[in-house]
DNA sequence: CGCATGTCAGGGCGACTGACATGC
DNA sequence: CGCATGTCAGTCACCCTGACATGC
């Protein structure tokens, strides 16, 4: 199937098409995410401290996908606006336990539907059973993707 | 996998499946475009210009989606290996005529088997027919969202 | 005149690496 | 000792803006 030059072929490139929409989906997430004065991580990072509980930073790295190193200042911004707290761990004192505030679920049910409108609107064009066919579909590449050669530090995100 | 402790929740958001998985298309097509000395763009230009015949930087800029100011880079490296040729537009002379040589047309055919080779292995969990229905659905959402408010100067498009 | 074209200079963000001190 | 953790510094690719000279 590797033949020359096919027009058609080249236009729905599905690596060009998945590169292309999602980056009308981040920019929809991205603005409405902006409005709270919110980026991607910080949503990401409030999500996983929620649902999965207090929280190392590098746990936290590992669970987001956020690189440790960039995790700093993710979490730098939530502390300082109150959403976060950070704790040094007595049972390990190289580490510092995350936790949510009040204030961080609070916002991040702000977040929420924000992020929850984004994808509305990114699917607008899809029936129900299409939007469940493509997000099947999504999770099988990714899955088969991401048990491979994947994450030593912190990689993979929103 | 370190995902036991990803919520799912976040997981099966639509736009975040996107982003991972258009990253990881990425990456598979940037690194086998790597090994020819190539990025995305260089492939994508030159399949602007076998694919539409010779064109301007502006029209080509359109055509693609890469920035004008991009272009420019993009097509001095292409013409220092010989792969395109600029020449002034003798009915306009504010223009430059982009042409591909017949070195740019091989050069473009082994890039497209890289391209190829690296769409399969991104679609490698899926059926001919669930490949099918994938890229309908991207192709919809792609067009839902770039009939809109695009291309002031050279983004978005095939 | 306003507008298009090619070019350069630069900002911003996200992905990623390296190093380093502290503590296990 | 090797290894994990938190932190800082910095690179690179990509997306995008602004300005400017030339020519229509």
């Amino acid at each position: 199937m590797a033949s020359a030059a096919t027009p058609a072929r080249v236009r729905s490139l599905p690596s060009r098409l998945l590169a292309m929409t999602a980056m009308h989906a981040d920019r929809l997430v991205g603005e409405g995410l902006a409005a709270e004065g919110a980026r991607k991580w910080h949503f990401v990072v409030l999500v996983a401290l929620t649902d999965g509980g207090p929280a190392s930073q590098s746990t936290l790295s590992r669970r987001t996908g956020v690189y440790r190193s960039d995790m700093v200042a993710v979490l730098n911004d939530l502390a300082a606006r109150g959403f976060v707290e950070r704790a040094p761990d007595p049972e390990d004192r190289r580490r510092n336990v995350v936790t949510v505030t009040a204030a961080g679920r609070g916002y991040l049910h702000r977040l929420d539907e924000i992020v929850d409108r984004a994808q509305d609107e990114l699917l607008a064009p899809l029936s129900r059973t299409e939007r469940a066919t493509l997000t099947g579909l999504l999770t099988r590449l990714h899955d088969h993707h991401a048990t491979g050669a994947p994450a030593p530090d912190g990689p993979r995100s929103t």
